[in-house]
DNA sequence: GAGAGGCTCCATCAATGGATGGAGGGGTTT
DNA sequence: AAACCCCTCCATCCATTGATGGAGCCTCTC
């Protein structure tokens, strides 16, 4: 290999930006579009059948996660090349996207000669993350990991759950659920439950979708 | 007019989805892309060089966004017919939008038919609103609408500030907070302000781009 | 087996938040 | 002018929240 052509798959839920991309990629020299995807099962399909150099695909899927996509092809495929595409940059999204093995993650709003470049470094064998995202996830490798337990109870408190509700709902007891909350404050850095909720939103720890009629 | 070629201005700051639109169009019979623009000032330069029939926008735009736009060149051309396009379905900005004049609404998740078919149905005088998005609707009609300053009071609470702290930034006193504060929880439906918070991020009521490092 | 860290619980206290009901001034509409 | 709405403020009361420090249990690692 070296000059070969490089055989891309794209895989995106929005229609317009899909063919937007495959539109794109098909006048540029020596990159081929051999599959498309719409969701992250019909991802992982087209990549089995099609095996291509490099997986262009969108966090936001439906049906399984872009994130869950990468960790499952890379399991059958280790050498499997990831760019992520994504309209927007709440960060934590982006640490797990890398985390599972992406080589490079572009906005949406990039111009078709960055994706290309891309395209061709992360296919030499290069990683790349633009400076905006980097100072992003320098951010966020600063911050502490919230535990599990920690987690569920930031997840209820974007759901608008008091913490006696909270409690209820994770059955344990209040005293335990303040617990929890005096020390995810302080490791996402804000000092009471509605910044929480905020920062959980922006960083896309809690996804915003959740937010509609959610979980029991 | 009738059979004439409908000319369309695509106003899209993200490139691939631009030029996907763009590429969409330009095969469809009897629509011709006339003009392209990134930004909200540009859409506007962009409309008056060429006064297209049709213009398809996107709601978020750099500079000026899509509703601005859409007043400005209403008020100059009042026949103006927009289609608006848009990722996501926060109901604040299509309630914003239709307001405005637009006279359709489209995910961006759509299919190129339906775009095609949105376009000349809006061009032949119709308007367009998806089941969804105007379901959507109803629900933000039954909604009371907030006062300015419940407004001003909601946004410094989804910026985290205390009551203490939205006071002495509205130069008020916290007992009139208070009382902001009670009157925008009923109308939002919700029992405190972390469910406000959310509730106005999830509506779009307050910009979720707002978060990082905002005003003051 | 001695940490370390996560999860659980407790009590106590101070601060914040929210409900209620009442009140006056300013503006607009009818 | 009367009615209405918005904005402002007040006092009071109770509920919720957050801080602090202490404790036992479990599991994993060294």
């Amino acid at each position: 290999m070296g000059d070969e052509t490089i055989r891309v798959l794209v895989v995106e839920d929005h229609h317009v930006v899909r063919q937007g991309l495959v539109a794109l990629l098909n006048v540029a020299d020596g990159i081929e579009v051999v599959g498309e995807a719409a969701d992250g099962v019909e991802a992982i399909t087209q990549y089995r059948k099609h095996q291509p150099n490099i997986t262009l695909i969108d966090l936001r899927l439906p049906r399984l996660s872009g994130v869950d996509v990468i960790q499952r092809i890379r399991m059958e495929s280790p050498n499997a090349r990831f760019i992520v595409l994504t309209t927007y940059d709440g960060d934590e999204d982006i640490y797990r996207a890398l985390q599972a093995g992406a080589r490079a993650y572009l906005l949406k709003g990039m111009t078709s000669e960055e994706l290309i470049a891309t395209i061709r470094a992360v296919h030499a064998g290069k990683s790349h993350i633009p400076p905006a995202i980097a100072q992003k996830l320098a951010e966020r490798m600063g911050t502490e990991e919230l535990t599990p337990r920690e987690f569920d109870v930031l997840e209820q408190i974007v759901h608008g759950k008091s913490n006696k509700e909270i409690a209820t709902e994770l059955d344990i007891s209040e005293a335990t659920v303040k617990t929890h909350i005096n020390s995810l404050l302080g490791k996402l850095g804000v000092s009471d439950r509605t910044q929480a909720a905020t920062a959980a939103i922006q960083r896309g720890i809690v996804p915003l979708e959740s937010l509609r009629k959610p979980q029991s």
